[in-house]
DNA sequence: CAATCCTGATTTTTT
DNA sequence: ATCAGGATTG
């Protein structure tokens, strides 16, 4: 919908009621996201300072999305940021109260696995993955049931082990003066609760709040919120309990249901018109969530007419539930100009995506994968930025641990467990210990040290120091050169040529993204850098105007629309997945999430399920799924076998067999196949350490590759 | 302490 | 089929 075109009563409605709780039903495509912006324009209008306004989101894409449609609106900057940078900042603003200090570090889940496996060593001496894993969601409980002792486990792990384990786990992690993504909630609230004064002047600070995606709110989000607004109760919140598909992670679908009751004379107003969708994907999806038996009764309706059926397609084989879609999206490409970026393949687990990269390879369709491993946490740079927290805290053992023995320095995981014991007893931190330990002065538990060990620890040492020493006086970017120079990690990455070139790459990338940060912060600081990265997900970085398909779970699919969506795998035991199929809340779930996935499409909506699937090397036979049966037929066209398109099969043809070419004769902008990698464009010719090399742009990955000319295997497109 | 083989697990993952 | 982490070697 166009910025200045008009709002329909409801979203006026919306709009213009400023005070008070107010509870917005935003069904599927009901422009939501404009009614938020207009919502804050007119609190500006109203008098409502700039300042005294805060949006918090789910995720940085959709707080960054809001802020900018905020500032192209009104020209003023508000604050519009996720839960968990909302903590942050409260936390570095007061964290001190909890004898942490400003500078803490944030876990990520590789941190915090790291650190609960210790414990776990420490308190049985052993661990076992699935423990591991129950711990785990024990600790998140804990958290969210706001308690300071741990709750009762139903599972495997014993109330006392899971007791032990949750204090030493806690306790480890303020000695090494870091939180986890659940402090980032948690402790706000406890600072709430103790601290009234510091409660009264967040209150005052923040008149009006703004909460979107309501619906999968946790606990802890519910009472941070329920803190913040308790005294203006200028609390706005917007949602649609049928696109709640984050249970497992701890999210409260009864956070909205109970509005109402939670906040005494809140208005409720509902979207019920849907200006993306073509009504026969609509009301399709409409009788598929009302086979849910516990949801707030809404009919979404949209006036863009019925548009075509929905197509549903019975393939042999998961191979040729591909090829049938690959084939489709090349059609809808060349004979009604849809561009690849307004289309999308949505599966149920990650799993499924090989077979369409395979497919989608062949036929030189460009895709990209949104979400899956980010760019923040590949091992390089997570290595790169632990020594760089080492250099700011020098307590945080994890990281410690992480970079000690880059490149090897003959100190193992049997001495580091020695070292940490002793600093611990010693009551310092970890970096202190050292310094003590080698500088000779009185430790009361010395660890024991051969000459090699000790030269490599005096070396690390001496690392951080210049680190340390680099930090104050210079940049960002050269700070995180310096990290990578002084700590000769280009050397440690020569070890593996496999992955040398790109590892080297995404440092280099880091570079960039320091310095780029550093211009566009008012207060550039090494804190700040980590923590904004640290809570980046990749789904940030993903970028959809490029003119390639998309490839995504469900779950990252909510918020986005696109002219054509494909559904694949409609099949029993994978959608809905066999882990919800016995319980009948999963299952719910389940429809929820294929009811998201449906309203993502526009205009085109195709349901497949293959008849056999391979899966981990066993062909098995799948049943269509139920929700299948659950769409009435008339919304319905099912498909024959496809008349393969011509000139896709012809390219297949000749793509299957590209001719390596060992060649130098590439320029710049040549078109090229490699087997691997796909369709990649030529950037770069120039004399690489290991010879004539090549950098590549890829779009399978959306991003570059060097490629040493002899081991190319390059064709020319 | 490091290298190697082997076993076993593989839903979704906003932060 | 694949890959990460564990146990077992050197």
């Amino acid at each position: 919908m166009e910025e200045n075109s008009k709002l329909n009563p409801e979203q006026q409605m919306a709009v213009e009621i400023i005070d008070g709780p107010i509870l917005i039903i935003a069904g599927a495509g009901s422009g939501k996201t404009r009614v938020v912006t207009f919502r804050i324009a007119n609190l500006l209008n109203k008098g409502v300072h700039a300042s005294q306004i805060l949006g918090l989101t789910f995720t940085n894409k959709a707080a960054t999305e809001m802020k900018e449609r905020v500032l192209h609106l009104t020209q003023s900057a508000v604050l519009i940021c996720t839960f968990h940078s909302l903590g942050a900042k409260i936390l570095r603003e007061s964290i001190h109260h909890l004898g942490y200090t400003s500078n803490f570090t944030i876990y990520d889940d590789d941190d915090t696995d790291k650190l609960l496996k210790m414990c776990l060593n420490d308190a049985v001496g052993a661990e076992s993955k699935e423990k591991l894993k129950e711990l785990k969601t024990l600790i998140s409980s804990t958290k969210n049931s706001l308690q300071e002792s741990p709750i009762e486990g139903g599972g495997r792990v014993e109330g006392q082990l899971f007791s032990k384990i949750y204090f030493q786990y806690q306790a480890k992690l303020k000695e090494y003066n870091a939180v986890d993504y659940d402090d980032l909630l948690a402790l706000p609230v406890k600072l709430f609760r103790e601290y009234p004064s510091l409660l009264e002047y967040y209150q005052q600070r923040w008149s009006h709040l703004l909460i979107d995606e309501y619906q999968d709110t946790n606990h802890l989000q519910y009472t941070l919120v329920n803190y913040l607004v308790s005294k203006s109760r200028n609390l706005c919140v917007v949602g649609d309990p049928d696109q709640s598909i984050y249970s497992w992670r701890g999210a409260n679908i009864n956070n909205i249901l109970n509005f109402e009751n939670d906040y005494p004379g809140a208005k409720v107003i509902r979207l019920d018109q849907n200006y993306r969708s073509r009504s026969n994907i609509l009301d399709a999806a409409n009788h598929l969530i009302a086979r849910n038996p516990n949801r707030f009764e809404k009919h979404l309706w949209s006036a863009r007419g019925p548009g075509e059926k929905i197509k549903l397609f019975r393939a042999d084989n998961d191979k040729m539930e591909a090829s049938f879609v690959a084939d489709r999206i090349l059609a809808y490409q060349r004979q009604c100009d849809l561009p690849l970026s307004q289309m999308v393949v949505f599966y149920r687990t990650n799993a499924q995506s090989r077979v369409f990269e395979d497919c989608l390879l062949q036929r030189r369709i460009p895709y990209v994968i949104v979400g899956g491993i980010s760019f923040y946490h590949r091992r390089e740079i997570k290595d790169i930025l632990a020594w760089l927290r080492m250099a700011l805290s020098g307590n945080d053992y994890v990281s410690f641990a992480r970079t000690i023995n880059l490149p090897k320095r003959g100190l193992g995981d049997a001495t580091l467990d020695k070292i940490r014991l002793a600093a611990s007893h010693e009551q310092c931190g970890i970096l202190e210990y050292c310094e003590k330990l080698l500088s000779k002065e009185i430790v009361q538990v010395p660890v024991k040290l051969t000459a090699k060990q000790r030269e490599g620890l005096e070396e690390y040492v001496q690392i951080i120091h210049q680190l340390q020493k680099v930090s104050q006086e210079t940049t960002l970017a050269a700070l995180v050169t310096a990290a990578i120079d002084y700590t000769r990690y280009w050397t440690y990455l020569e070890e593996d040529k496999e992955t040398m070139v790109d590892r080297k790459e995404n440092l280099n990338a880091l570079v960039s993204k320091a310095a780029e940060w550093e211009q566009s912060t008012s207060e550039p600081s090494l804190t700040g850098f980590l923590e904004e990265l640290s809570l980046k997900s990749s789904l940030d970085e993903a970028d959809t105007n490029a003119e390639r398909l998309s490839l995504m779970t469900i779950h990252n699919g909510k918020g986005l629309e696109f002219d054509a969506a494909f559904l694949v795998g409609m099949e029993e035991d994978l959608f809905p997945h066999i882990n919800s199929r016995d319980d009948e809340e999963g299952v719910e779930e389940e429809r929820r999430l294929c009811y998201v996935g449906m309203t993502r499409a526009k205009e085109y909506l195709y349901l497949s399920h293959a008849v056999t699937r391979t899966i981990w090397g066993v062909t098995r036979t799948q049943r269509p799924s139920r929700f299948l049966r659950e769409i009435p037929t008339e919304y319905i066209e099912k498909l024959g076998a496809p008349a393969p398109y011509n000139y896709a099969t012809a390219v297949q043809r000749k793509v299957e067999k590209p001719q390596p070419i060992v060649s130098e004769d590439f320029s710049n902008g040549d078109l090229v196949f490699h087997q691997e990698f796909g369709v990649g464009c030529v950037r770069q010719k120039y004399d690489g350490s290991a010879g004539l090399t090549y950098k590549v742009f890829f779009s399978k990955s959306n991003s570059e590759k060097n490629l040493v000319a002899e081991f190319a295997n390059l064709a020319r497109l």
